[in-house]
DNA sequence: TCTCATGATTAGGCAGCCCTAATTCGGGAT
DNA sequence: ATCCCGAATTAGGGCTGCCTAATCATGAGA
């Protein structure tokens, strides 16, 4: 079974499991059945079910009881879901007016959709942009993705001016949120306290200072050399 | 079980009866299970039961050995899926630089895929555009629509001029075909000559004759009223 | 080394949609 | 009034992809 031959007719599923593997092995380290489960909200008999076949098809390695590692042609096709998502994405809010916050269930869709013709209008029409609105890198269509070093707002210490780079974040409200209080990629921030175990990030950013707890904190990510 | 409820999660095989059944039944005459398995491409049994389901759910109603017309909530299913797919024809010419050739199957995809909102976005865009690039009527979002009285090319009488208001092709090859030969909507002819029993007609367009077979000539549609 | 909780897998089912083969219906020709 | 052909439907399967319930492997701790 050839699965490059394969790649254009990928389910839809197998392109969301491809995606949701990729998305939990940063290092290449193996994804477990439940953390796929609980990233496709499915239960895990149906991951492993999918992981039989997929690991048939050539797209990933499995180890009983071990977990799941992607196959080149796996992560080939991963990352071009992941390029599809991201120029569809930036596409959205340069183009048609969508708030950052709106286009991530509207690309989960349309990524299915799409041909590879109109991925590469899009982004020639963008200027074949590095990042998609959240900051997260887009991979080029060769399949190649750089991922710039970045630090958690969370982890900076007082006194560090960054700028932010990626907003590791999809629920809308939260993304909202964040861009109100200005903590969006390209803002240049100023971190003015810290508390400890946990605590909340008082940040100055837009002129104004603003309290973020622990959680939100963790998903602004900055770029790892300070600014100025 | 109420379809209107239903209209949101409807899947995109139903989709594709739906609107095959509209394209079938201009007049709310009937469709027959083998006009919409020819259509589809699927075998008569396969429709039989769709058809089935269908009526079921209150999308359509049949009359076992007659055929199938689309209810209200059927019909209104089926225009916003000619609405989807329309506009999107119309958007990726004009944004994306697409040749008309080439937008039916992209447009055949995406319209499962994209959202009421982004549908009005780029109609928004367009200037909410009366027809697609085949001069085909675009219907509103309130699933009306304006169909303009129209003849064949192979219907017209020699001298007649008229303007071409629709294509009804989707076949890339021909389509292009047509364009080269200045057959789009908006050109105007003039009918030179008209064999009889199916034979040929030559019309003068772009300053240009050109000899259409009867198979084409059917496809161009005209403005019923005379130009000039 | 043995036990046992946790996580993974197998067993068994169901719904959507498609197929081929077999059967049944409807209406025109005899 | 009957026959018969073509169209439609029912019968019976397959595949994908999901589920719950039951079983089983693994590794941490007694």
């Amino acid at each position: 079974m050839d699965a490059t031959t394969a790649m254009e007719s990928l389910t839809r599923s197998v392109e969301d499991y491809l995606k949701a593997i990729y998305r939990l092995s940063p290092e290449g380290r193996p994804a477990s059945t439940s953390d796929i489960a609980h990233l496709l909200e499915l239960s895990a008999p149906s991951v492993s079910g999918m992981v039989k076949r997929l690991s048939e098809l050539g797209l990933l390695e499995h180890i009983p009881y071990k977990g799941v590692q992607l196959t080149d042609s796996g992560r080939r096709a991963a990352l071009r879901m992941v390029r599809r998502h991201r120029l569809i994405e930036a596409y959205l809010v340069q183009f048609l007016g969508y708030p950052w916050d709106a286009v991530h269930v509207e690309a989960e869709r349309l990524e299915h959709a799409v041909s590879d013709t109109l991925v590469e209008r899009m982004a020639a029409a963008l200027g074949h942009p590095a990042v998609d609105p959240h900051g997260d890198p887009i991979p080029e269509a060769d399949g190649s993705i750089r991922e710039p070093a970045c630090t958690p707002l969370s982890e900076l210490d007082v006194g560090d001016t960054v700028e932010i780079l990626r907003v590791d974040e999809r629920e809308p409200e939260r993304l909202r949120y964040l861009a109100s209080l200005g903590l969006i990629p390209g803002a240049v921030v100023r971190v003015e306290d810290r508390q400890p175990f946990g605590g909340p990030v008082t940040v100055e950013a837009a002129g104004a200072r603003q309290v973020l707890g622990q959680e939100l904190a963790h998903v602004v990510l900055c770029g790892a050399e300070g600014v100025r």
